[in-house]
DNA sequence: TGTACATCAGTGAACGCGCGTTCACTGATGTAC
DNA sequence: TGTACATCAGTGAACGCGCGTTCACTGATGTAC
């Protein structure tokens, strides 16, 4: 058949993300810092060396990942908004958006964590991850890109108006600061809930976790 | 000698002093998920079995890093607020301890990371970390002790006031709540810097923060 | 269409290393009479 | 004050396990003539 090395390639394509869906189970269980490359092929019923037609190292497996549950994150915010149709307001999207990150999180913690967490010993990002990770401030950037421009030193509009050129935001830079300490609390505020700083009564953190998103919605001038 | 047990108790003490200390610096290198008592033991000179007459397990050394580095946080942050004397406003007292914060983290990343960063797996905090970890919060609830109530719903509400009775501080409801997403903020904030998500343009985050900070204090109504 | 050859998936043993914890032990330091 | 005894620090070997990575190999799947 003429389409044998496809179906190879196929083959190896489905291979590959087996691997992967796997790992993400473990680090489900286990979290991201004990990630096993001999444990994984333990559990697909393969020789440890297999995994090494597939990837090239442990590292990569990791990067893989990483990319995955950015890209992840990523749809699921980006479909929360584009769920809310045309006619949504400034302040909605903010909010969904808000909601929608914050719910992907719950669901996937173990990812959040080797998204957001401490960083694995030993283990540089590659650039490979910066793409997908400027999607979400990418959106809530969008979103806000009508906000009032804000107070802020030169030097900080100096810094962030090249973060907002990345992101290819028209953005005005007093806005874009408002929108970058907002997401940090966001991730805040999410880590602090699965990472076990909001115990005890604070637990369900939903209402506190809205409260912070209506008084950033306010800070940002969406209307009410 | 009258006090030749106190003497055995007191290098007990020294040493198992140097055996955390060493751990911290291994904890500094290689980060907080590979905490391992054989390296420990080698780099003292020990035999990996010795530990054992000063921790019982890996864990229990482990709790023991995290309310050390608990206390060490709280200590600077106190240290910094008492340094201003008593005619400091509470605006001056807010920033201050959201420096020291920031820069006790900056100056320990892995002991920040060991208390806010993704938890160990398999390792559950013992209670004994509970009250140390309360210690930066009840600071910052006395000095928003008398900032004004704002809106929260019933339900946050009630949460919010176990949180405030826990850490002993007449606050207001609304205020805790300000304080609470302001403190999470802060842990979101010194977390991006420090895991990696400001990278490029945002580093140094220095004046990000501050303005991060300058608009806390505003929140709060503390007259600029 | 059939056959020789190349590609590639997956194996299993090995290298060299790590870990937490237990246990019987040696000596030194303290205690009680 | 001197001696018998108990306490305790630290050793070193062992148990049973884990890991990432390499390498020579077997067989199956594809390719080229």
């Amino acid at each position: 058949m003429t389409g044998g090395r496809t179906a190879r390639a196929r083959a190896r394509e489905d291979i590959a993300q087996e691997i992967a869906a796997e790992a993400r189970r473990q680090l489900r269980e286990q979290g991201p810092h004990s990630l096993s490359l001999r444990s994984v092929a333990r559990a697909l019923g393969f020789a440890s060396s297999a995994l090494y037609r597939y990837f090239p190292s442990r590292d990569e497996l990791l990067t893989a990942l990483i990319v995955q549950a950015l890209d992840a994150l990523g749809d699921a915010v980006e479909a929360a908004d584009q769920g809310l149709g045309d006619g949504a307001t400034r302040r909605a999207r903010w909010t969904t958006a808000c909601g929608a990150f914050r719910a992907w999180a719950k669901t996937n913690p173990a990812e959040y964590a080797l998204i957001y967490g401490s960083p694995v010993p030993g283990y540089q990002a590659p650039r490979t991850t910066v793409a997908p990770a400027m999607r979400l401030p990418r959106l809530l950037a969008a979103i806000a890109a009508d906000a009032p421009d804000a107070f802020a030193t030169p030097r900080l509009r100096d810094q962030i108006a090249v973060v907002a050129r990345e992101l290819g935001s028209p953005i005005a830079p007093g806005a874009m600061v408002t929108v970058t300490t907002a997401w940090a609390q966001l991730i805040g505020l999410v880590s602090a809930e699965l990472f076990g700083q909001f115990t005890g009564p604070l637990a369900p953190a939903d209402d506190l976790y809205a409260a912070a998103v209506e008084a950033q919605a306010d800070a940002l001038g969406f209307a009410g």
